[in-house]
DNA sequence: GAACGTGGCATCCTATAGGATCTGAACATG
DNA sequence: CATGTTCAGATCCTATAGGATGCCACGTTC
C-alpha cells in the first residue's frame, strides 16, 4: 500500500505466537498496530474471519498477545476500507456477504476504472513495470491450483497482484486510491460462494492478452482487452455462482 | 465544545454528580473518537490545518481536552482517506501541498470516475434524488462568494455536496466509494493556491448543465455534461493559479 | 406457558502511567 | 570554524485500570 518509505526490510521478526517477550521487541521499524493490521487483514483475506463475524477487540488482543490499543487502531484502519463495520459501543464484525446485487455493482464499478487504468498503465509504464507485470502473469501461471483454500492462495494472490500493479503503473495516485478502494472487496468477492478456481485457464489468457497489449503499447487495445477480461469474469461468476 | 448541552435526560442520577465535569457526556450514541474525527475533519476542510503541519496526538488530545487514545483512533481512519499521512514512531502531519501534477493527477482521475457517476445516476435516481440534486444547485446560486474563506464556506460545500449526490445516486456502493476516496481530496483542491472563487457563474451553470441532463433523463448527454464540467474546472484553475 | 424485570458477565470506551524514540540545542574537540 | 557527542524535553507507543454499556440467562409474576 502507501507505505513507501519502508526501504529496510526489518529482517527480523520481532515475536511471534507466545512470545511473550513484553518488552523484548527488536528495534522494529514498524509498530504492532501495523503487525495487527497484516495480521487482521490476512484473516480476512484467507477466509479464516467469516463475514458477519464479530471481530472482538479485546479477544484480537488477547490471541495476538498485546493491548486492545494497537487493535483498536488496527480496525479503525480497516473499517475505511469497508472490510469491516463497526457499530458505536458495540464493536466490530466483518462485512456481510457478498449478495448477487453486490457483485454487480462490483464489476459495474471494476469496468468504470480498470480500462482506463489499462489505457493509462499502457501510455506510461517503464521497463520495470513490465518486467513486474510478466512475473506476475508468470506466478499465475505457475501457481497451484489445487481445491482447498490454501492451494490456490497464491493464485489468488499473483491475480490481485497483477491488476494492483496496473493501478499504480498508471502514475496516478488518486486511480491507485480508487481502485484501492475497490482492491479489498475485489479479494472478499473471490471467495464469492466459495467456489474455487475453475477458470484459471480462460483468467490467464486474459491477462496475458491485457500484458501484451501494454507491452505493445497500444492503449487502445489495452484497455479493451481489460474490459473483456472483466465482463468475462463477471459472466463465468454468475454461470458459477450458487443460487443463494 | 464537548461540554454541549447535556442537560437533556439525564437527570434522573441523584448520585455520582460529585464528579467534576469531566464526565458529563452520557447520552451520546457516539464516541469520543467520532468527535475527534469529525473535529479534525473539519479542521482540514476549513484550512485551519495548513499543508504540512504536524498534528500531535498529545497536542490535539490536549486541545479537545479528552485523551489520545480516541485521538489515535480518529487518526488512524483519517489517515487512510490520504488526507494525513503516518511516519511510524514520528507522528500524523497533514498532507502536503497540491502540486501541478497533483491537480493534474486528480482531473485525470475524476475525468475518469464522475462523468460515469453521471451517466449511472441519470439512469437511476428517482424523484427524492433529483430534489437533493436542485437543492445543492440552489444552495450554490444562492452562497454568498466573498473574498475570505468564512464568506464561500458554504458555496464549497455546495459544490462538494453535489457531486457526492451524484455518487451516491449511482446506487453503486462501489463507486460512491471509489468518489469518497477522491472526495477528501477534492475538497483539499478548492484551496489550491488559495485562490477564491472566481469562476462561481460559469461553475453553476455548467452544475445546472448536468443537472437538466440527469431531469430530462438523458444519459450520455449528463455524461457529456460532466466530463465538460470538469475540463473547464482545470483549464480555469490552471489560468488562475500561482506558479507555485 | 408467556411476558417482564433483574443480575451477572463480556465487551467496549476512556483515562492514565511509564517505557521507547525522536528532535533540537548546548557543548566539547579537531 | 566545522563536526561529533550528550543531554533534556517533547512525543510517540503500549499496557493497564476502571467506568459504562450491551447482551443473555435466570427467576418472578400474570
Amino acid at each position: 500500500m502507501q507505505n513507501a518509505s519502508n526501504g529496510t526490510r526489518a529482517g527480523t521478526r520481532p515475536d511471534d505466537q507466545h512470545g511473550s517477550s513484553r518488552t523484548g521487541r527488536a528495534v522494529s521499524r514498524e509498530v504492532l498496530a501495523d503487525h495487527v493490521y497484516a495480521e487482521l487483514l490476512a484473516s480476512l483475506m484467507d477466509g479464516r474471519l467469516a463475514p458477519g463475524a464479530v471481530v472482538s477487540i479485546d479477544g484480537t488482543a488477547r490471541e495476538l498477545d498485546v493491548s486492545p490499543t494497537p487493535v483498536r487502531e488496527a480496525l479503525a484502519r480497516l473499517e475505511h476500507t469497508g472490510m469491516v463495520r463497526r457499530v458505536a459501543l458495540k464493536g466490530y464484525r466483518v462485512a456481510p456477504v457478498f449478495t448477487r446485487e453486490d457483485f454487480a455493482e462490483l464489476m459495474e464499478a471494476r469496468l468504470a476504472i480498470e480500462p482506463v487504468n489499462a489505457r493509462l498503465a499502457c501510455e506510461r509504464t517503464n521497463q520495470h513495470g513490465l518486467a513486474e507485470l510478466e512475473q506476475a502473469v508468470e506466478d499465475l501461471k505457475s501457481a497451484p491450483r489445487g481445491p482447498s483454500f490454501a492451494e490456490f492462495k497464491d493464485y489468488l494472490e499473483a491475480d490481485e497482484r497483477f491488476h494492483q500493479l496496473i493501478a499504480r503503473q498508471t502514475g496516478n495516485q488518486f486511480m491507485e486510491a480508487a481502485y484501492s478502494a475497490l482492491g479489498g472487496q475485489v479479494q472478499r468477492f473471490r471467495l464469492f460462494g466459495g467456489v474455487g478456481i475453475t477458470d484459471a485457464e480462460y483468467a490467464i489468457a486474459e491477462h496475458q492478452a491485457v500484458l501484451d497489449a501494454v507491452s505493445t503499447g497500444d492503449p487502445d487495445k489495452a484497455a479493451a482487452a481489460m474490459a473483456d477480461h472483466i465482463r468475462k469474469v463477471r459472466s463465468r461468476a454468475i454461470a458459477d455462482a450458487p443460487e443463494s
